[in-house]
RNA sequence: GCUCAGGUGGUGGAAUAGGUAGACACGCGGGACUUAAAAUCCCGUGGGCAGCGAUGCCCGUACGGGUUCGAUUCCCGUCCCGAGCACCA
């Protein structure tokens, strides 16, 4: 009986699917482990060969630790409410639901034939309004709690509201917008329109006017991580800054925790790096200076990480966008002022990014004057401060700063130095080292030393206090989307109120187009009878991180309708052990569910201060495109060793009708109508095609289908391949002509066990060297499983059955563990085989085989030995020679005379069991 | 510009508490079996030089230095590719 995988891989996805063989209990004698896969959104291309690569990782990790007795949970669903869906619909009309839909069926269709070992009872969809009911329940949560500094956690709004009541807000550490100082008087003095919205400035969730991306082509605002280089990440299109009224989540105020926390995680160092590079925690002053506009003094206050350079301030700079601008732009200076408003308003996120490197910018007409030299300076606008950040005012010194330096450079303004025998009279000295010197007090202190020294100052004179400023911003939790999860917020004469959580689900309405309304509104503005207690219901919907920001937590309890997951279900799964996906969501995802964790945490719903405990970043599988070269103005084309000696074009060609770089020329011809009277130049009789490694993608016909390699195959190729293909982390080539190595490795091993319709396996005793290849392997590939190193235990797989195959190796007790080795990499080959050995259960833990060292252990070692570093000759000595024995052996053999010829030895280095190095 | 991760045969990649570089696989070349193909198996395969040959010698882990008996691995400098951030004061 040869290898029949179709057959053997549809016998045993069927057997698992009606056994539920991978359903996890969530009460269970054994330790339990969980493994997680990002989920996906199920586009409308369905996967290719590059998606399921952490899918086989996590999934060979989860069988293992099964195998290992783990209860074991690996659950997969869809991250189902997003933007092409819903792109389509209002292309075609076809609601995102159905497109949703088939999508689903095709991604379950397509996993399926990989033969994952999912528990698919607990699948979750985001859309789903079962499931959504729990991301609106937390968004009320949101609404409903305040950030206290003080407790370093989340706390219910009444509790602010009962302190107001008695002391004001004078006391209150809060994370919040800002809010003018108020006595409790005053509170209880102030209207319900007055405290509403006092106490939005304070929810977690909350809505508040801030400068947002705009991106008009998709009619919606973006969270900054959905925007790169000034462009939408879906879509590619044009985003610019704009003033909204938005709801928001204050994840700034888990910044700190944020950054801490990250510390016990296993993530990768870069991972990390990310993360602490996008809450970019900074630590540094706020000052107070007087400013003045001639007519009015002000005390502005500014941020800055170099105190110590305050005696080097030449100048002020206000962002276009701050507030102070009005209050200092002088009667003057007004049209200069205002047209550079207008200038820089216009400008595109885009354009901003692009014209980095030109400096703008226009006096105000009003000066600051320094708090500790007394000097006035002149207050400059300019779009190089940004709003957003500290107070949207810094103070400048040209000396120490690259950004100031260019603008003082540009409008003339003094450059003083501070630091001895630094030059700046081509650029500024950014470095915070050297020794001050024009400064005062700090003049001959280190810059080290001066940074706490100029702050001490600052805070005992009452100029200014410490402060830590983060770059990580609160997260813009709208859409003017339809295809999303509807916020249980209405408006009463105005005001945002809560809904009833008993009235979760809030779902979804029907409507007829998906489009914006015509003046503007969000789809939602079309839908009839949108009125909860004949009040309009918001209309905006949740973005795509909403849903995907706990459904780790769901997957522990998905049919619970009482809670997002009952105090057992966390209690017993608590975090997940092991979290697969890319990396491309490490300023997104991660950050959003590591935010949403922590608030359930401050709250008492869940029972772990961190969601993912490891974490790895599955490299990218990029395509392997084929090109052929069309001779200009011709329908001639010319094979890639002959394109030089003609003026040719070059063009992708479908990689499937392409192997091992040679085109199948008849096929090209029938490929598409344009060529299909085609001519070829060939070379030795074939048409040799370039290539290149780029992105998989349909429009360079260098997508390959996991179907296909499953058809062709079969799954535990596929599965094998795409782990030998190199480490999981690195991003690496997809090139199918590889995978025959692999798939012939399956036959061999087929063939070890059945040779023409005779099982070959006899119960005879293994010999010691069969013994130590087991063993060997077992400990090899165990090691290599723990550290996610599976590209090398294959390897290891396929010397052991080369080995195996030349000894014609037939023992039982070899064979039947090495399929239980194999299990978690080429389940349905395994199953089989282990079905064909007599045994009537999948393969369990009680046949896992352990390491054994002792037939392993080897009592002598065959040292190379090395002249002055060079490798000469082997020399096996017992490993238990001591070093001098070792010495004394070498002087002695007669090898070393040779190579040591005329030259006396000086020196011998023994490192025992490593290498002998003999110095002349 | 800043931060991080990399650079090893024709290709994907092995090997680092410093110790035989190129495991394993693809491809390629040669051979066996076969009417033929597929499948399978065997041999060779970093470069150069010498030899009929077994074999021997030299050079080789982006480049230039350094530490060391010994460096792909550690240190310094340069170049190149990738990823992330991008006026964050």
């Amino acid at each position: 009986m040869e290898y029949n995988f179709p057959e053997i891989e549809k016998k045993w996805q069927a057997y698992w699917a009606a056994n539920h063989t991978f359903k996890a209990e969530n009460e269970s004698g054994k330790p339990k482990y969980y493994v997680l896969d990002m989920f996906p959104y199920p586009s409308g291309a369905g996967l290719h060969v590059g998606h399921p690569l952490g899918y086989i990782a996590s999934d060979i990790y989860s069988r293992y630790k099964r195998l290992k007795g783990f209860n074991v949970l690996h659950p997969m669903g869809y991250d189902a409410f997003g933007l092409p869906a819903e792109q389509y619909a209002i292309q075609t009309g076809q609601h995102p639901e159905v497109t949703t839909e088939n999508n689903i069926n095709r991604y379950r269709a397509q996993m399926d034939r990989i033969g994952f070992s999912y528990d698919w009872d607990r699948e979750v969809r985001t859309c789903d309004p079962k499931y959504y009911k729990w991301t609106q329940w937390a968004f009320l949560e949101m609404f409903g709690h305040w950030y206290d500094m003080d407790a370093a956690k989340a706390s219910p709004i009444e509790t602010l509201v009962s302190r107001f009541e008695k002391e004001g807000n004078g006391t209150v550490h809060a994370a919040c917008s800002e809010v003018p100082v108020f006595t409790a008087d005053q509170w209880n003095a102030f209207t319900g329109q007055e405290k509403s919205d006092i106490l939005m400035k304070y929810r977690i969730a909350y809505q508040g006017e801030t400068s947002v991306n705009w991106c008009p082509a998709l009619g919606t605002v973006l969270a900054n991580d959905e925007v790169k280089e000034g462009l939408s990440v879906r879509g590619g299109f044009p985003v610019e800054q704009k003033r909204m009224k938005q709801w928001q989540l204050r994840v700034s105020a888990y910044a700190e925790r944020l950054l801490t926390d990250m510390e016990d995680l296993e993530w990768s160092d870069s991972l990390k790096e990310m993360q602490r590079n996008w809450i970019g925690r900074s630590q540094g002053a706020e000052m107070k200076f007087l400013v003045s506009n001639g007519a009015r003094e002000y005390e502005m206050t500014i941020f800055t990480t170099r105190a110590d350079t305050i005696f080097g301030v030449t100048f002020m700079v206000l962002a276009p966008e701050s507030e102070w601008v009005e209050k200092l732009t002088t009667a003057e200076q007004k049209n200069a002022v205002e047209e550079y408003l207008a200038y820089a308003k216009k400008k595109t996120e885009r354009e901003r990014i692009s014209e980095t490197r030109k400096v703008t910018g226009v006096f105000s007409g009003s000066y600051a004057v320094n708090p500790l030299t007394g000097e006035k300076v002149p207050v400059w606008i300019s779009e190089y401060v940004l709003a957003g950040y500290g107070t949207g005012a810094i103070m400048a010194v040209p000396a120490h700063d690259s950004r100031d330096y260019a603008f003082a450079k540009q409008f003339n303004l003094p450059i003083i130095p501070l630091i001895e025998g630094c030059d700046v009279s081509e650029e500024s000295f950014d470095a915070k080292e050297g020794i001050m010197t024009n400064s005062g007090f700090l003049t001959g202190l280190t810059v080290k030393e001066a940074i706490p020294a100029a702050i001490d100052y600052v805070e005992k004179h009452g100029i200014g206090v410490r402060k830590i400023n983060y770059r990580l911003r609160d997260a813009i939790f709208s859409r003017q989307r339809y295809w999303g999860e509807p916020f249980p917020v209405y408006f009463e004469d105005g005001l945002a109120r809560p809904m009833d959580v008993s009235q979760l689900p809030l779902c979804l309405p029907e409507i007829d187009k998906f489009e914006p309304t015509p003046d503007g509104e969000p789809p939602l503005a079309r839908a009839k009878g949108w009125e909860y207690k004949g009040c309009p219901i918001e209309k905006s919907t949740m973005p795509g991180f909403a849903g995907s920001s706990a459904y780790y937590l769901r997957y522990m309890d998905p049919h619970n309708d009482d809670a997002l997951v009952s105090q057992q279900a966390d209690g017993y799964w608590r975090n997940v052990d092991l979290y697969i996906g890319g990396t491309e969501h490490a300023t997104g995802h991660l950050i959003y569910s590591r935010f949403w964790n922590k608030f359930l945490y401050d709250l008492g719903y869940v029972c772990e201060k961190e969601p993912f405990k490891k974490l790895i970043n599955q490299g990218m599988i990029q395509g392997r495109s084929n090109f052929v070269y069309r001779i200009k103005n011709t329908n001639t084309f010319v094979s890639y060793g002959l394109k030089d000696q003609y003026d040719t074009t070059e063009i992708h060609v479908n990689v499937n009708i392409v192997d091992n770089d040679r085109l199948d020329t008849e096929a090209f011809r029938k490929w598409m109508p344009d060529y299909a009277d085609a001519e070829f130049i060939l070379e030795d009789g074939e048409y040799i095609c370039g290539y290149a490694v780029e992105k998989m993608s349909k429009s360079m016909f260098n997508v390959v289908n996991p179907d296909m390699i499953c058809d062709r195959y079969g799954a535990d190729t596929l599965r094998l391949y795409e782990m030998f293909l190199g480490p999981l982390e690195q991003s690496k080539p997809w090139d199918t002509k590889g995978i025959d190595g692999v798939h012939r490795f399956l036959r061999k091993f087929w063939r070890l066990f059945y040779r023409e319709d005779t099982l070959q396996v006899q119960d005879v005793k293994p010999s010691a060297k069969e013994l130590k290849i087991l063993h060997t392997l077992i400990h090899k590939v165990e090691t290599d499983i723990e550290n996610f190193s599976f590209n090398t235990s294959v390897s290891a797989f396929m010397i052991a059955v080369n080995e195996l195959t030349d000894m014609k190796c037939c023992s039982k007790e070899i064979l039947e563990p090495m399929t239980v080795l194999l299990a978690s990499f080429a389940p349905h080959i395994a199953e089989e085989l282990w079905e064909k050995l007599g045994h009537r259960d999948s393969i369990t833990y009680a046949h896992f085989p352990e390491y054994h060292e002792e037939f392993t252990r080897e009592d002598t070692f065959e040292y190379p030995v090395s002249f002055n570093g060079k490798m000469r000759f082997k020399l096996s000595l017992p490993k238990s020679m001591k070093p001098a024995e070792v010495e004394a052996a070498v002087r002695a053999e007669p090898a070393t005379a040779k190579w040591v010829g005329e030259a006396s030895i000086k020196k011998v280095i023994v490192v025992p069991s490593k290498i002998i190095n003999v110095v002349i």
